[in-house]
RNA sequence: GGCGCUAUAGCCAAGUGGUAAGGCAAGGGUCUGCAAAACCCUGAUUCCCCGGUUCAAAUCCGGGUGGCGCCUCCA
């Protein structure tokens, strides 16, 4: 099993810390939204990751956190008139009934933020107390960048490289530009905490690092997190736990590509994401998930026009030879233990889910030509498919009811047409050539296409 | 300005030393009254450019050029 390791940036055997136990963080979503596409998609990658190492054997504990107090939380609910605590409650639901939907499994873990403060507050005192950091009269705490000497390994930049880009924020009292905040004392009227240092709130770094810490010790196997994350989101929390324990504190960092819509990076910012439930009206999961990893996971996707259509084209053709080969022969008995191995070995290099989704291809036209020539063992094919594939999130549903679904607005073919394509068949029995075109003309002008069968034909919505 | 990622056929994309997977689109064929669908066939003497290492490089090294991202919230 092999991983990319963005800290030393290779490809690394994956040797876990203990044994055949592995510890594995992913950052989460910050719940000032709705999820978007993006994060559907790191969560998809992590849930695979983590699933993937199961297969192979290891007792996976899977950690996710939902950051639910920042400013951008504190400013929406404000605008909508609750409180902060109320809002980041609802969001975290909706966004869990979203993820459910696009059949993306819960973690081991579900840390928050809000039912950490005991632990940050001991991690931030801690690092007070070594040296690490540092309260400001108005009752900020920093963490004091120059105390870390490693500081930057991660992101390969230096401190001195980084004075220069950094932005101090009136009314900070940093030591330092490129210190960052692990307290941040509230204003009048904000949701807050009593500590220390008076009444505030956590930063986002101190977040991950606490929670990380109070759930699996000092040290973990994987972290991972959204490429975006590397800094300084990763880089932080490697300063505060590395600092407070004087050990490494992931053994792996992972990092996921972006989602960019017309070669833009959907961003908070910018205000051009993609909300995964608006996709998830439009595509089933499944197309969704189809279209997302069929590039590898640590490069970007670009969203245009077609890939998840694209998607489910494919998707159909697969479920339509799944629900001949069924039909035809049965649920199989058996197995192919030479699918199941691919599948084992692409994915082993670093989950290559690019090239284990473009075996599919292969194997469904091997099923195919079984299936013509009258080969049970299609059957077989079929069932480790669905056994070995469950593991990305595809070929889960019973095949008849998904090509249903897919086609559905199919289903409401309205009278006239039905009228029209029946008038065309009996022109074309009367060997009416010109009339039957006439008409078929028409049937494609309002949206429809006649399929001519041998006995029959079919009427299915264009597009 | 600093750092990182990336550059493979019209498009998407796999491939980290042994001579270019897969998909879409396109063209040809079988089938069809004609279509559609399905099935079969056809693609890069070459992997952004220039040097180097090597018996051998898309793959390693050096130098360019273009695209994207991070350095502010971000998956």
């Amino acid at each position: 099993m092999k991983i990319y390791n963005t800290l030393t940036r290779r490809k690394e055997q994956f040797v876990p810390l203990d044994g055949g136990n592995v510890k594995m963080y992913a950052c989460g979503i910050t719940v000032s939204g709705e999820a978007h596409i993006g994060h559907g998609y790191q969560a998809l990658i992590y849930d695979i990751m983590r699933k993937f190492l199961e297969k192979q054997g290891y007792n996976v504990t899977y950690a996710r956190n939902y950051t639910d107090v920042d400013d951008k939380i504190i400013a929406k609910s404000r605008e909508a008139g609750i409180p902060a605590d109320k809002y980041a409650a609802d969001m975290i639901k909706h966004i869990d009934d979203v993820m459910r939907k696009f059949d993306v499994d819960d973690p081991t873990l579900w840390l928050k933020a809000t039912e950490n403060i005991g632990n940050i507050i001991k991690f931030i005192k801690t690092l007070i107390e070594k040296g690490h950091a540092y309260a400001a009269d108005n009752g900020d705490v920093y963490f004091d960048v120059s105390s870390f000497k490693r500081y930057g390994c991660l992101s390969n930049r230096s401190v001195e490289d980084m004075l220069d880009g950094v932005r101090v924020e009136n009314g900070e009292q940093k030591k330092n530009p490129a210190d960052f905040a692990l307290w941040k004392s509230a204003k009048p009227d904000e949701i807050s905490w009593n500590s220390p240092w008076g009444k505030g709130r956590p930063g986002w770094h101190i977040e991950c690092s606490a929670m990380n810490r109070t759930a699996f010790g000092d040290r973990i196997d994987i972290h991972g997190g959204g490429r975006d994350l590397i800094f300084p989101h990763h880089e932080n929390e490697i300063a505060q736990t590395e600092a407070l324990t004087g050990k490494q504190f992931a053994k792996y960092w992972t990092h996921n590509g972006l989602i960019k819509v017309n070669g833009q990076k959907m961003s908070k910012s910018l205000g051009n994401s993609l909300l995964l439930e608006d996709l998830l009206k439009k595509y089933s999961a499944e197309a969704i998930k189809f279209a997302l990893l069929q590039t590898n996971y640590r490069n970007d996707i670009n969203i245009t026009d077609g890939i998840f259509d694209e998607a489910e084209k494919h998707l159909k053709e697969f479920y339509a030879v799944i629900a001949s080969v069924e039909k035809t022969f049965g649920k199989g008995t058996g197995g192919n233990a030479e699918i199941d191995g691919r599948f084992d070995e692409v994915m082993g290099d670093d989950f290559n889910t690019a090239l284990a989704l473009s075996d599919l291809f292969g194997i469904f036209k091997s099923i195919s030509k079984k299936l013509a020539a009258g080969d049970r063992t299609a059957a077989d094919d079929v069932k480790q498919v669905r056994q070995t594939y469950s593991l990305l999130g595809l070929f889960k549903s019973d095949a008849e009811s998904y090509l249903e679904s897919v086609s559905a607005a199919g289903a409401e073919i309205p009278e006239e047409i039905k009228m029209l394509a029946e008038r065309r068949w009996q022109a074309k029995a009367n060997k009416n050539w010109a009339e039957a075109d006439a008409l078929r003309n028409e049937i494609d002008k309002a949206g429809y296409l006649v399929k001519d069968g041998k006995d029959g034909y079919e009427i299915i919505v264009k597009g």
